[in-house]
DNA sequence: TCAATCCGTATC
DNA sequence: ATACGGATTGAC
C-alpha cells in the first residue's frame, strides 16, 4: 500500500520528468533527501535522488513525490533540500513531483523518527499514520474555514476560570498561558463538564501564541470538545479531525492545520500528529481507553506519544480522565508531571453514593439473603430515581461479551436459583455464574424440564434492555451501543441501557446508574481487568448527580474488592497508586518496558538469534496464542470511534496458523536500546527476504 | 584463461 | 521487482 496518495493527481501541480537527454540538476541544492514509501526495516532511512530543474519549485521538504526505486515506481516524502549527496553510485532522477504542498512539516518528521526509534518500526510506516491520503482538489483549492485572523474569542474571560476547583489548576493553565511547558495529570471531578476544561486549556495555549492538541478516544467525545472549542474560542478558530469524515473532508481541514490557517485540533487518535504549528498544549483524554492504541504498525500509544512530542516541541501536556492509569500515575511518581486533583471534600460533594452487591463471602454464608438483597437493592433503587422524575442509567457489557445460557433440552433460559438472574459463562470460569448475583450455578437444574445441561446463548445489551422493560413496565427504555450511540437523553424518567464508552449524557445528571456484570469484567484473566474496569464504571458514575442530590449507584462486584472501593470512595489516585506498585512487582509496564513479538515459532526463534538484544533482557516465553479469527471476544464498545478503520496489518503468522508469542523485558532505561535492537533484527530479516512475519509491539496493551 | 551463469545483495 | 557484483563452473 502506497503512502496516503490522492486519486487525482492530474489536476494540480504535476511536474513529470522529461526526455533524459534535456534533464538538467536543479541550480541549487539539486539533492533531494527521501523517504520512499516501502516497509521493509532495513530500508528504513533516506535515499538520495536528482532533482532536474523543472521540478525545483515544487520539490521541496515536506512535498510528495514518485520515485523509481529498486526498478519499481514508489510514492515518497522529501525530507530535505541538499547540495549533494554521499552516495557514491549514480543518483536516479525524481520521477514525478505528486505536489509542490510541504505536506510533512519539520516538526512532524522528527517525531515521526522519534515514533519509530521508540516502537521500533520503519519512518514510513509511522508517516503513513501521520499523513492523511492527499485529494488533489482540495489542495487545489483555497485554504479551508475561516482565514488566519477570525473574529476574536467571544468571551475573553478570566483564562481557566472553570478550573477554579481544583488547586493546582489555575496554575496550569496560567502556565500554557504563559506558553510554558507545564505538565499535568487531571483527575476529573464526578459530573464535571470536562470538555469544557479542555477548551479552557486550549484557549490558554492560543493566548500564548500557540497552538493546542486535544485527542478523545472516540467521536463521542469528539463531538462534545468540538462544541466545546466552539463555545470557548469562536466559530472557526479550531477543526475536528476524524477518519470517518470522507477523504475530502478529512483533507481539507487538516490541510487548514497544516497551512496555519487553524491552531487548535480536536481529534480522534491520528490527531496526535496534527501538524499544528509550534503547539504549546498537547492534551489526552482518558488515556486509559483502548482505542488510543493504534492498531496498525508501529502501534504507538496516544498518550505516550504526545509525551514524546511534548519533548520534542516544548509543550505543555493535560493528561485528563475520571479514572488514573498506571502509565498517569508513574509520571507523577517520577515527578515528570505534576496532578491535578481536587480535594477530598470537593470529591465528596460531587460523587453520587456507591452501594456494592455481590458480596462472596456473604453468598456463601447466607445466599438467600444476599439473593434477596440484590435485586430488590438495585430494583428500588431504580425505582427510586424513576419515581423522582430522572433517567436511570444501566451499564452492560457489550452485545456477545457475556454468551448468556439456556437449557440444553428445552431452551429455557438458565436463571439463577437464589435471584432469578440469568446464567451466564465466563471466560475465567468453568462454572456458570448469575449475571446479577454472581452465584456460581454448579447445581443448576432447568425448572422447566429438569435437564442439566447448558447451551449457550448468545446474549447483550438488547436482551437485558428486554429483561429490564419487563421489569419496569410503562417506563420510556433506551439502548445506547454499538451501531446506535445516543449522546444524550433528557431529564426525564427512562432506563438507558448502555455498553461501556456510549453512555448518553444525561441533562441534570442520572438519578442512579447500575453497573452490572462488574464482577464478571473484573474476573477477565488480564492484567489491565481491574483498572479497566473501574475506568469504566468512573465513566458511568460520572454522569450520576451528586449524592446531596440523591444520586446512586449499585454496582454488581464484591464490595471488598480494591476497584470496588476505589469506585465507593471515588479514590482513582490511590487505585493507580497500588496498580502501579503491582505492576512493579510483576515486572511489567510502564514498571519496566516490554516488547511482545509475535510470528509462527520459526521466525520468531529467527529473529531472536538475529537480535543483539541489551544483556539485561529477560525472556518470557515463548507460548502459544490463538490466531485472531478465533480471538477471544473484546469486551469493548468500540462505537464507531476508531481513527483509521484500519486493517489489522499485522503478523498473520505461517499458513499452519499456529503462532507463538514471546516477551521481552527490560528496565524502562533500556528501552531504548532494546527497540533499537528488535528494529535492527528486523532489519536483518528482511534483508535476508526472511520468510514470516514478525509482529513487534512495545509496551503491548494485552499482556496474558 | 575466459566467458557464461548462478547466487546473494542492494535498492540513491 | 531488477540490476549488479562476485563467485562458480565449464570449455578451450
Amino acid at each position: 500500500m502506497p503512502f496516503p496518495s490522492g486519486g487525482q493527481a492530474r489536476m494540480v501541480v504535476v511536474t513529470r520528468s522529461r526526455r533524459p537527454e534535456e534533464r538538467e540538476p536543479a541550480p541549487v541544492d539539486p539533492v533531494a533527501r527521501i523517504c520512499v514509501d516501502v516497509p521493509l526495516a532495513h530500508l528504513d532511512r533516506p535515499f538520495d535522488y536528482l532533482v532536474p530543474t523543472t521540478m525545483d519549485d515544487a520539490v521541496v521538504a515536506g512535498s510528495r513525490v514518485r520515485v523509481r526505486f529498486a526498478g519499481q515506481l514508489v510514492d515518497g516524502v522529501v525530507l530535505e533540500r541538499i547540495a549533494e549527496s554521499e552516495y557514491p553510485g549514480t543518483l536516479e532522477w525524481i520521477n514525478r513531483a505528486t505536489s509542490a504542498e510541504p505536506v510533512l512539516a519539520p516538526e512532524i518528521a522528527r517525531l515521526a523518527r522519534a515514533v519509530a526509534d521508540r516502537w521500533a518500526g520503519a519512518l514510513s510506516d509511522v508517516l503513513r499514520l501521520a499523513i492523511p491520503p492527499r485529494h488533489a482538489r482540495v489542495e487545489a483549492q483555497a485554504p479551508a474555514g475561516e482565514p488566519a485572523k477570525a473574529p476574536p474569542p467571544p468571551d475573553p474571560g478570566p483564562p481557566g476560570g472553570g478550573w477554579a476547583r481544583y488547586p493546582a489548576g489555575p496554575a496550569f493553565c496560567r502556565a500554557v498561558a504563559d506558553g510554558r511547558a507545564a505538565r499535568a495529570v487531571w483527575q476529573a471531578l464526578p459530573g464535571e463538564d470536562w470538555p469544557a476544561r479542555l477548551a479552557e486549556a486550549a484557549q490558554a495555549a492560543l493566548s500564548a501564541g500557540r497552538g493546542a492538541v486535544v485527542v478523545v478516544p472516540d467521536r463521542r467525545d469528539l463531538a462534545r470538545v468540538d462544541a466545546a472549542l466552539t463555545a470557548a474560542l469562536g466559530a472557526g478558530r479550531h477543526v475536528a479531525l476524524a477518519a470517518d469524515l470522507g477523504p475530502a473532508e478529512r483533507y481539507r481541514r487538516w490541510l487548514a492545520v497544516r497551512r496555519g490557517a487553524v491552531r487548535a485540533v480536536v481529534g480522534t487518535r491520528a490527531a496526535a500528529f496534527a501538524p499544528v504549528a509550534d503547539p504549546g498544549l498537547l492534551a489526552v483524554w482518558d488515556d486509559g481507553d483502548d482505542l488510543h492504541a493504534e492498531p496498525r504498525a508501529p502501534y504507538p500509544h496516544t498518550r505516550d506519544l504526545l509525551v514524546l512530542r511534548a519533548h520534542l516541541a516544548g509543550a505543555a501536556v493535560l493528561l485528563g480522565g475520571f479514572a488514573r492509569t498506571a502509565e498517569a500515575q508513574l509520571l507523577v511518581d517520577s515527578g515528570w508531571a505534576r496532578e491535578i486533583v481536587a480535594p477530598r471534600e470537593q470529591v465528596r460533594a460531587a460523587a453520587p453514593r456507591v452501594a456494592a452487591v455481590g458480596d462472596d463471602a456473604q453468598i456463601a454464608r447466607d445466599p438467600a439473603a444476599v439473593a434477596a438483597r440484590l435485586p430488590s437493592l438495585a430494583f428500588e433503587t431504580a425505582r427510586a430515581a424513576l419515581a423522582a422524575g430522572a433517567p436511570v442509567l444501566v451499564q452492560v457489557p457489550r452485545r456477545g461479551y457475556l454468551p448468556a445460557l439456556a437449557c440444553a433440552t428445552c431452551r429455557a433460559p438458565a436463571r439463577c436459583g437464589a435471584c432469578s438472574g440469568p446464567l451466564a459463562a465466563t471466560s475465567g470460569h468453568a462454572i456458570p455464574a448469575c449475571r446479577w448475583c454472581g452465584r456460581l450455578a454448579g447445581d443448576w437444574r432447568c425448572p422447566s424440564c429438569d435437564g442439566r445441561r447448558f447451551r449457550a446463548v448468545v446474549v447483550g445489551d438488547a436482551r437485558t434492555a428486554e429483561e429490564l422493560g419487563r421489569a419496569f413496565p410503562g417506563v420510556t427504555l433506551r439502548t445506547s451501543g454499538g451501531a446506535h450511540v445516543l449522546a444524550a437523553v433528557p431529564a426525564e424518567p427512562a432506563l438507558v441501557v448502555a455498553t461501556p464508552g456510549a453512555e448518553p449524557v444525561a441533562e441534570g445528571g442520572y438519578g442512579a446508574a447500575l453497573l452490572l456484570d462488574g464482577w464478571a469484567m473484573l474476573t477477565r484473566p488480564d492484567l489491565r481487568a481491574a483498572e479497566e474496569t473501574l475506568r469504566r464504571w468512573y465513566a458511568a458514575a460520572a454522569l450520576v448527580r451528586p449524592a446531596s442530590a440523591g444520586g446512586r449507584v449499585v454496582v454488581g462486584a464484591d464490595g471488598g474488592l480494591a476497584a470496588v472501593q476505589a469506585l465507593i470512595r471515588w479514590d482513582p489516585v490511590t487505585h493507580a497508586a497500588r496498580e502501579l506498585a503491582e505492576r512493579a512487582e510483576l515486572g511489567f509496564p510502564p514498571a519496566t518496558r516490554m516488547a511482545s513479538l509475535t510470528g509462527a515459532p520459526d521466525a520468531l526463534a529467527d529473529l531472536q538469534a538475529a537480535a543483539r538484544l541489551p544483556g539485561s533482557a529477560e525472556l518470557l516465553g515463548p507460548v502459544p496464542v490463538e490466531t485472531a479469527a478465533a480471538g477471544t471476544a473484546r469486551p469493548d464498545a468500540a462505537p464507531a470511534g476508531g481513527t483509521d478503520g484500519g486493517a489489522d496489518g499485522g503478523a498473520d503468522g505461517g499458513a499452519d496458523g499456529s503462532l507463538e508469542r514471546l516477551l521481552v523485558r527490560v528496565p524502562r532505561a533500556e528501552g531504548a536500546a532494546l527497540a533499537e535492537a528488535l528494529h535492527e533484527a528486523a532489519a536483518v530479516r528482511s534483508a535476508r527476504k526472511a520468510a514470516g512475519p514478525v509482529r513487534i509491539q512495545l509496551d503491548p496493551l494485552e499482556l496474558i
